[in-house]
Order: structure tokens, then sequence, then C-alpha cells
DNA sequence: GCTGTGTTTGCGAGATTACGCAAATACGCA
DNA sequence: TGCGTATTTGCGTAATCTCGCAAACACAGC
């Protein structure tokens, strides 16, 4: 079981995925890229009810992925690092030039699609 | 509920994050990264049982992360996009400079801990 | 065809996560 | 102090995820 992260890496990434593993959750980080808003503010651009949102709100804190701060009544969110936000633009760029590159796939063999196993040319 | 990445975006990065939202599967990842490997192999390397590998590699199939290749018996596994290893590296990088800046922070303030909120200085 | 090795699948139990509602808390203002 | 706005928390239910076991499947060699 030798391997080059440490079990301790592959759990502290791990939990950092779960972090954004969900879509409401993504909308959120997605809204907080325009800067620092309240927990009101993100749920309505997230779609969701305010108690929803401050429940992902703080598993996003407790991971570190967002910082709260008060002011006056309400409570202004922003997220923690910017490498985060370039991370998920990098990934964004990778799915989505895959989903092209499947797309021109799609078109040269219309046929073929969506195998278990994609067998190397006998 | 305007945003800069769509609905689909987000959802479609919800689904990536989730791929990796396991210490099993980061495991699972992290070995792959030096090379194809069998379902028997990686298992061995992750600690779990194969059909457990098993499993997860299908989830980390479906969605894109790895790809399969049938060799004789076995089959072969490995990374679809070398980005995605690039991102992780970029994000565990991130993480621990963070957990760096976290122990220092603890050394200068020691009482200070975990607060729910962080005010700004009143 | 039969056997052995390697991999996948079906299914059920247990654990975890998500969500809404109502209640509680925090804070500014009169 | 009392009120209104903003946010969080407790709790119950529904949905989803994880994992092991046994069975099924794939394939090379005999």
């Amino acid at each position: 079981m030798k391997q080059t992260m440490s079990d301790a890496s592959c759990e502290m990434l791990g939990d950092f995925f779960a972090t954004f593993a969900h879509t409401t959750r993504m909308r959120i980080f997605c809204a907080l890229q325009r800067g620092p808003k309240t927990v009101t503010e993100i749920a309505a651009e997230a779609g969701v009810t305010i108690t929803n949102a401050s429940q992902h709100l703080r598993l996003m804190r407790d991971r570190g992925a967002v910082i709260a701060e008060k002011h006056a009544q309400s409570v202004h969110y922003h997220i923690a690092d910017r490498r985060f936000v370039e991370a998920a633009i990098q990934i964004r760029e990778a799915l989505f030039e895959r989903l092209r590159h499947e797309a021109e796939q799609a078109a040269v063999r219309p046929s073929r699609r969506r195998l278990p196993v994609a067998s190397p040319p006998a």
C-alpha cells in the first residue's frame, strides 16, 4: 500500500472535493466569485431557501472554502483562497474540452456509444 | 439568480468534484498517477476489497475521470486527463499552505481557536 | 467444453447527507 | 426594553452513498 500521497493527504483532498461536490454549493461558490455576499443574497442567487444556504455555507466554512465576516446584522461570505477559483476554472475548461471531443467522436462514429470497457484495437 | 457559470456548469462541476469526494477514490486516483494498473493492483494499493475498488472505478469511469482498457483477462485503468492530476496537485499545495498558515496563527495567539464567525477588528 | 483467474453486478444493511419547518439567537434601532 | 431583520440551529424525514457477500460474467489455457 505504498503511495505518492499519504493517507492523510488523500483524506484531506477527499474532504476538500466533498466541499464542492454539490450543485448548490457549486452555485454558491460561483456566486461568490463576483465578490462577498450576504446569506440572503447567496440564497437568492443559488435559488434555495436561506436556511439551506446557511447550512451549505456552514459546511463550506468549516472546511475552509469560504470565510464569514459579520457586518452589523448581516454576515458577509467570501471565498477563502483565490486558487480555488483558478482550479475550478481550469477543471471546467478540461471538462468542456472533453465534452467537445466526445461530441466530435460521436459525429465520426454515431453507433459507438458508452461501452463499459474500451478495448484497444484488436 | 444570475450567475457567471450556468446551472449546467455548476451541476457538471459538482459531479466532477463528487467523483473525487471520497478517501478511497482519492487513493485510487493517487495510485493511478504512477501509471496504469489493474483492479487487483489498485485494490491492494488503496487497501480495499477488489469488489469495492471495482465499484469506485465504475463511478470514476462513468464520470470520465479514468479510462479502462482490457488486456487479456485483466482490465487496466488509467487517468483520463493529465490536467486532473495538475489540478489536484495545485489544490493540495493550497491546502498545505493554508495548514501552515493556520499553524503559524495558532502559534501567535494560542487561545484563539475555531470561532464560528470571524469578526472584523471592532 | 472445463477450469482458474480477474472483474463486474445485484442486492440488502448500515451510515451519511440533504432539506424544510419551527424555534432560537444576534444585532441594530427606537 | 421591545421590535424587526438577518442568520443559525434542532430535529425529523427522505434521499443518497458505501460496502460486503454471493453470484454472474469474461477470457486464456488446457
